[in-house]
DNA sequence: AAGTATGTTTACCCGCGAGTAAGGCATCTT
DNA sequence: AAGATGCCTTACTCGCGGGTAAACATACTT
């Protein structure tokens, strides 16, 4: 279905700016790459607003201030849109385990920058498409694929947790519970984190890290009375609706 | 589509198939209310299958083996089917809360009381409608309801982890950050708990709850001081495979 | 038996939104 | 110039699905 362009002259890309297609931001969305992302990013952004099913085409050709045949001269279906925020979305999560396989610290700390990472991408601009993509939108190629780069996380933080219990930088637990446990936690910003944006993505997977590691019970033995101590800043952000 | 039983075909009655009432269960569902739940059963469980957008008004009356203007006899909407299994479904984490309210235990324990209950109203068969029901698929009074629900909900859930850390049951930590990894993670339980039911709601509950309470770190002093000095030594694990 | 309330049906309406046809201009190629 | 290409438009098709009209069936009344 979509064709990569085999090799155009490719040589010759000064364009000339005259004209302006892409009315209102006619700058340098020229190059075709560039607007087939502006059409993925702003169907991201409507997808986010206004859940996949409550947007239309013509809604996100609107918002880019085009028509609707546009947004298919860049994509074939609605499926396509979805199916590529949420790969877009799901990437650096996988590149976050990529990268921090080459680590040589105790595999808590491994599983905390991934989760770190993760809640970022959550955050992002398509997490909610990452999060919420429902494999019965899509056709079953593209269920199929879904399913397996989530599986692959999934997989990816199951190992790091059984990794960290042998080496003794976390307790005897359930891997897939536990992964469960923090991978929810975790998506599940992606409903509340619209509006009220005053923490940043990775303050707030920080912040869940922290929870995570610590967990509820008081650690050591000053917490009992220390319990009235002046808490930290964040504790007067506005609350999320 | 699917067979509720055998179902008597009541052979001799003029219209071919399409007389007897309730057609296949007519035994004790003539009472008006027991239909109406029927019909939002069968509502949340197609939602959960197929998600909300996905199902028709058709699919749900083809489920119960009666025709579409007999499931708008006991309901106005599709918006208020879904409207309805949500509260179906939250209305148990009220009750938690309810009679939670009496205990005179540490509020850790309280809390973890009703992240039980909240996990198995999570997993039950509206778990999936209370989860996922979106403000933007309701009309506006509907959609401020829910959001109050939800809102009470959770400034519930905050209200423990504080009285938790006053009392010294629970670590210090942000109200409403924890409160938000709490119900995320239980929440996810509707987008996994599915066709795997190896366990029950209330096994994945309760595990959870171990695990928020007890934090990734391993707990006691041994593992604590092991941890606490970062040992690089199977760090390298990872590299295999 | 007629009248009424309740439940259920068949047959329809109609708007929305995904997707398409076909053509209009620029710019590039020859 | 005269195509050829790339990009974007207006103007459509068409099916799905929410919702309704109106008739039909049973079960109580009276």
């Amino acid at each position: 279905m979509n064709h990569r362009r085999p090799s155009p002259p490719a040589a010759g890309k000064p364009q000339p700016p005259g004209t302006s297609p892409w009315r209102a931001s006619r700058e340098r969305l020229r190059d075709r790459e560039l607007k087939r992302d502006a059409v993925i990013r702003a169907a991201a952004r409507e997808f986010n607003r206004k859940g996949y099913h409550n947007t239309s085409l013509d809604d996100i050709a609107a918002r880019l201030e085009v028509s609707k045949p546009t947004v298919y001269y860049y994509v074939t279906s609605k499926e396509q849109l979805l199916f590529e925020c949420f790969v877009a979305g799901v990437e650096p999560i996988r590149a976050a385990f990529r990268e921090v396989r080459q680590r040589a610290v105790p595999a808590r700390e491994r599983l905390s920058a991934v989760l770190r990472h993760y809640g970022e991408a959550v955050a992002s601009e398509f997490g909610w498409c990452m999060v919420r993509a429902e494999d019965q939108d899509l056709p079953p190629a593209m269920s199929r694929h879904i399913k397996a780069l989530k599986s692959e996380i999934d997989h990816g933080i199951r190992r790091l947790i059984r990794e960290g219990v042998q080496d003794g930088s976390i307790g005897a637990c359930d891997a897939k519970l536990t992964a469960f446990a923090l991978a929810g936690a975790l998506n599940w910003i992606a409903h509340w984190y619209r509006e009220d944006r005053s923490l940043s993505g990775a303050q707030i997977a920080a912040a869940f890290v922290t929870i995570f590691e610590g967990g509820l019970r008081p650690r050591g033995s000053v917490s009992r009375l220390v319990a009235r101590a002046p808490l930290p800043r964040r504790a007067r952000t506005a609350l999320a609706r």
